[in-house]
DNA sequence: TTAGGGTTAG
């Protein structure tokens, strides 16, 4: 080109940014500079930064970047800033996103949605009803990119009534809603257990897409339909919608939740044939997870072993749970062998294998297992248990007593035991972990998982006979599952 | 005929 403009520049760097090719995009960028006529504009940055949305590492280039957004005083420009906070958000430094977004002090919707988004991928769903707050405040109006946002974020939280909310207001004040929005509201009501719900929402799409379909499909295997899942693909199907890795994927797991071994085999044998998509590590994961779930561990360890990719250890790992619940101690034990020896640090292998002794009683071994752990400075996950009450999120972890009413909570609990275990409930303490003490100790610890608190206090806080919505972030333990039960049939309320 | 942010699984 004779003639290079501001604009030429920038549509290279888009285009080579958007590629991919961000080596190229920024030698541009700095190109651009020395050239010392024309110096980047307001859409420059952006364009550099667009291709940074998808994950990567946080490199010098991009903190420097950042330094010289302040230094031409860009920053407060909303597009600039937008795409500094997406940019840090893809790359997990969310302190680096809150301080672009600080010190950007806007009232534009779409700084506000970049920020909002990176409290989600940060996994601050309550950080992100937040902020949702705080604009309305600043009677900035919302639109669909932070409302599609929002209602993920109600999924996650279980959060139904803030969702339900928010919801009504999004009918309101937008006239359209587009599939994005509406494939989100799908996943919301489906993890706030309304599978009703979930499935009006999909009726009201006018031309679903493969997302919306895969929402569906994904929400019927959550709530154990398989046969509707696989309706919902033949429909797909007739409306000529050809599935993806993701409708697989999530057919399979509602045929493996559904303990349907014959119909996930049938399914993963038709995949690359019949639907022309290649079995990824997670199809084949999840075709172990099938067969060791149905107490095929035998065959979940031959598909491992013939498997045309490499096997990771969290194959390995589903084999370990499934062992534990079908109590296979010795197969259990080779493979955890073999897990500790690959990943010593992984806590979870330790914890599995801890769990396949307790499930069988055998208390000394799992303790062995809990003192290798500590001794190697290894910490499990903490396992939280959330629930909704009157539109505000209380969290609960294990003998937890931070909450104000701890007191009437803990009274409740213990009333409920006792109501329970003469209805016929008997603690299972092979979920217990591990720990002194002798039986009673042990049936005691179980009391106070964060389940139990939880539904202890959604059962103090509420009178009616209402729906009480625990969510939580690792699967339920056995026992609690049990007394659930039991706590429906004595308190008339429902859960999920 | 240049700009940003969103949706599905595991």
């Amino acid at each position: 080109m004779e003639d290079r403009n501001a604009f030429s520049w920038n549509s290279l760097i888009r285009g080579y940014s958007l590629a991919g090719q961000k080596e190229a995009a920024l030698k541009l960028f700095q190109e651009m500079r020395k050239e010392g006529i024309l110096s980047p504009d307001r859409f420059t940055l952006p364009a550099l930064l667009s291709g940074a949305v998808h994950a990567g590492t946080l490199d010098e280039e991009f903190r420097s970047l950042h330094s010289y957004i302040i230094k031409v005083g860009l920053l407060m420009d909303p597009f600039v800033a937008t795409s500094l906070i997406a940019m840090y958000s893809a790359r997990r430094a969310y302190e680096e996103s809150k301080m672009a977004f600080d010190d950007a002090n806007s009232v534009d919707v779409g700084v506000w949605s970049s920020m909002i988004t990176a409290s989600m991928k940060n996994e601050e769903g309550e950080k992100a009803l937040e902020l949702f707050t705080e604009m309305l405040d600043l009677e900035i109006k919302p639109n669909r990119f932070i409302f599609s946002t929002l209602f993920t974020a109600c999924g996650e939280l279980s959060a139904l009534e803030i969702g339900k909310q928010i919801h009504g207001y999004c009918s309101k004040s937008i006239e359209f809603s587009d599939n994005a929005t509406q494939n989100s509201l799908i996943n919301m009501y489906s993890n706030c257990g309304m599978i009703e719900e979930a499935m009006k929402a999909f009726d009201l799409i006018k031309k679903p897409n493969v997302i919306s379909y895969n929402s569906v499909i994904s929400a019927l295997a959550q709530h154990g339909l398989p046969e509707k899942a696989s309706e919902q693909f033949k429909r797909m199907k007739l409306h000529d919608l050809a599935p993806d890795e993701i409708t697989i994927l999530s057919l399979l797991t509602a045929f493996n939740h559904a303990g349907l071994v014959k119909e996930g085999l049938k399914l993963f044998s038709l995949m690359e044939d019949k639907y022309m998509i290649k079995a990824t590590y997670q199809h084949h994961a999840s075709i172990v997870d099938l067969l060791a779930r149905a107490g095929e561990i035998d065959d979940s360890i031959r598909f491992i072993n013939e498997m045309p990719l490499k096997p990771e250890t969290s194959v390995w790992r589903i084999v370990l749970g499934a062992c534990s619940k079908h109590q296979e101690i010795e197969i259990g034990k080779r493979v955890a062998k073999m897990l500790i020896e690959e990943e010593p640090l992984q806590a979870a292998n330790y914890v599995l294998l801890a769990n396949n002794y307790a499930r069988v009683e055998k208390w000394i071994e799992a303790e062995k297992i809990k003192q290798m752990m500590n001794a190697r400075g290894l910490e499990k996950d903490a396992g939280f248990s959330w629930i909704e009450i009157n539109r505000r999120i209380q969290r609960f972890g294990v003998q937890d007593k931070s909450h104000p009413l701890s007191e009437d909570i803990y009274k409740r609990l213990h009333e409920l035991i006792n109501k329970i275990k003469a209805a016929g409930y008997v603690p299972d303490i092979s979920f217990t972990t591990v720990q002194d003490g002798g039986d009673d100790t042990r049936e005691e610890s179980l009391y106070y998982h964060s389940e139990k608190l939880a539904f202890a206090y959604g059962d103090l806080l509420t009178n009616e006979k209402v729906k009480l919505r625990i969510m939580k972030n690792i699967r339920v333990c056995g026992d609690c599952h049990q007394a659930y039960m039991h706590f429906s049939l004595i308190t008339g309320k429902r859960f999920c």
